[in-house]
DNA sequence: AAGTTTTGTTACAGTTTTGTCAACAATCCT
DNA sequence: AGGATTGTTGACAAAACTGTAACAAAACTT
């Protein structure tokens, strides 16, 4: 497999270095730039051959948003966010401005490789196929963070699209509510397992018809049926 | 045989105590180390064995990132590192040195092993094979806790599922009454010898006319027959 | 700042699961 | 055969689990 090219940009010198060092050494080439004007003259000059972008919320000259933004224009490539605090950063805002995926600070190193590996792997798999899934009358599609039942667009609020996300990504398998709570709320997230219920009462409610996709498994977890 | 096995390098007694007892509790086997030489030593003698490491930072005879810089000569175990001060420079000298993560003192512990057994999913999440047992007309797929007779679905309570695939796990054997309350029930359950009898009844009842593949080892206990 | 949506938690009722017992059946032993 | 031991099965109450509604806090909109 040929390296894959990573444009890093980031104002902070340090943690421009230590991102770089460490995706070199999981194997990729590395571009770096400094500020936002700087990262999208060499994305115009040379976006045929990066695969992905490392993009810092916070920025000189341009914010992240916006070089995320002028990207788009010109290119699909991955968009990966970097955000320092969770408090500046908008989830839904990124996702609409077509950043792929974001990553909180500070950074842990594998769990970022692994997520840039991730995105390789789902563009190798299928690079015709569009990012929609979709099951007999349920549609997801996950650019647009849309989700369609019987053709008719259902509005999830982010926790249930990612619970619902989640699920069908591991379809068949039964998931239990301590890994939902892991995988939807995060590591760090210590509440009660009832509230896994109650999110998944909501989305079947928001299903609809539908609703039979999400199966109970009594002592276990949940299930998504495909 | 599960377990995992960390290494937890701290020089400061009250918090080696405070995290083995921890871990311990969470189910992992720990080894301890307070200064950075016997870390060393220790790890280059058994490093086969240890799974993860949490490494202090401030540390007698070699620093924290001396220690850490000489583990990734030998392997690549994941490295936690455990900081006191919260500025950049550790953060970036230790993204340099390669450790892993980084938790800043003063320690949460539930948050720390949150974090541990997220790493661990992560890592076993690669060699994850979905596995599925099946001998004649019977299908155990763990992955999804789907079993099947004769290709029609049948539902299985909590303890009979588990009870079914601690025997079919080590089909051929003969398993006492005892050893299934071990195993399905846990260690500190206490119940009647009788229970086992009662859920192998109901076990055989869904297995329906499969309900041979449990045979009564008269005196002894149950065996599946594979 | 007020109103709306999302989210986490609690309470409670309905259901399933579970442990225990006791009667009954099967097997073993002398 | 007869008694003793061991296994099976049905009944039932206790415990555990889940879905749902209600409510309050938090986040977001306007």
């Amino acid at each position: 497999m040929d390296n894959k090219t990573i444009l890093v940009v980031d104002d902070e010198l340090k943690i421009r270095i230590l991102l770089k060092d460490f995706l070199i050494r999981e194997g990729f080439n590395v571009i770096e730039s400094s500020d936002g004007r700087h990262a999208l003259e060499t994305f115009q000059s040379s976006h045929k051959s990066i695969d992905l972008v490392l993009l810092d919320v916070m920025l000189p000259e341009y914010d992240g948003w916006t070089v995320c933004r002028e990207i788009r224009k010109l290119s699909d490539v991955p968009i990966i966010m970097l955000t320092a605090r969770s408090d500046d950063f908008d989830e839904v805002h990124g996702f609409e401005i077509g950043a792929d995926d974001y990553v909180k600070k500070p950074i842990r190193p594998t769990a970022l490789v692994a997520r840039i590996n991730a995105f390789f792997r789902r563009m190798d798999k299928g690079n015709q196929e569009s990012k929609v899934l979709s099951f007999d009358g349920l549609e997801i599609d996950d650019s647009s963070h849309v989700v369609k039942v019987n053709n008719k667009e259902v509005v999830l609020s982010p926790k249930e699209y990612v619970l619902l996300l989640i699920l069908v990504e591991s379809k068949g398998q039964t998931i239990s509510r301590e890994q939902l709570l892991n995988r939807v709320w995060g590591y760090d997230y210590f509440g009660g397992l009832r509230t896994v219920d109650t999110h998944i009462n909501r989305l079947r409610i928001k299903l609809g018809e539908k609703d039979y996709l999400i199966t109970t498994i009594r002592g276990f977890g949940y299930r998504f049926e495909g």
